[in-house]
DNA sequence: GTAACTGCAAAATATTTGCATCCTT
DNA sequence: AAGGATGCAAATATTTTGCAGTTAC
């Protein structure tokens, strides 16, 4: 088992369950964004619906992953990478979906660029989410 | 009334109903993006839930409106430009959304930054999402 | 042992579908 | 008149909440 794995739930002071533990796990060997439906799959029907909810979201508020904006709108979680601390995203990489398999992917070494906004308006976080085909797919 | 919205419905080859007048009347009103909720708020309990869906499922099936992705995953939808036909979108613009008021615009003025991709990767749709304070609630 | 986590049941919401009726063309 | 659009009812699907039993620390 990933040694990671313990070492975020303690970090974020997280008691270590199973069922998070499982739940990490599928993030950290997947290396794409997971809907709440793929988890129910790949944990394979392990543990309950409701869990799955809860545990999504304490992973949010600590900051250990993310939601990802699709255009389509289903809800996609992933990883967020280590810079990250609760509440206080520093998620500035580009999202990429693919339209063939279906898979969403983050692209962690294309930066996002900077957006030029209105007087008047600030940013405090900036996604981008590209669609289309990816390098498997072509 | 807007002489737009028969013109529009006309274009997309759409019986012109009064709910689907009704529901783009708001749309051409209201500058920024509208949830179902937000329409079934400002519609005035006038029809049903289900028409609702409909409609805004025919309109993005024609191209009239798009959805926007958003940070926390709720559904939005905005007009289209004109040069965007059925099923081929140039919604080549920024959406900002502001955490005070929780209104979506769309940035017309502000163009979307080319975003380089790694190879293999093709991109056929940008979609970038500001989230931060708008003018008005600064 | 205590506090936190989980599973089950159930409630509250949201979305989809079928069908009869009504409206647009 | 014919085809499409709407409203209603009901079937599904999704998400939230309460509570009792279990597990981590």
């Amino acid at each position: 088992m990933d040694s990671r794995i313990g070492d975020i739930l303690k970090n974020s002071q997280l008691s270590v369950t199973s069922g998070r533990k499982k739940i990490l796990e599928l993030f950290l060997n997947d290396a794409g964004a997971l809907s709440h439906g793929d988890i129910e799959k790949k944990a394979g029907e392990k543990f309950d619906r409701v869990t799955i909810y809860r545990t999504l979201q304490v992973f949010l508020e600590k900051g250990i992953i993310h939601n990802i904006p699709t255009a389509d709108n289903s809800i996609l979680y992933a990883l967020c990478k280590d810079d990250c601390s609760a509440g206080h995203h520093h998620d500035n990489h580009v999202h990429f979906v693919c339209k063939d398999c279906g898979s969403t992917v983050c692209l962690e070494d294309v930066s996002i660029p900077s957006v030029k906004l209105p007087k008047g308006f600030t940013s405090t976080q900036i996604d981008v989410v590209v669609s289309g085909v990816c390098k498997d797919c072509k």
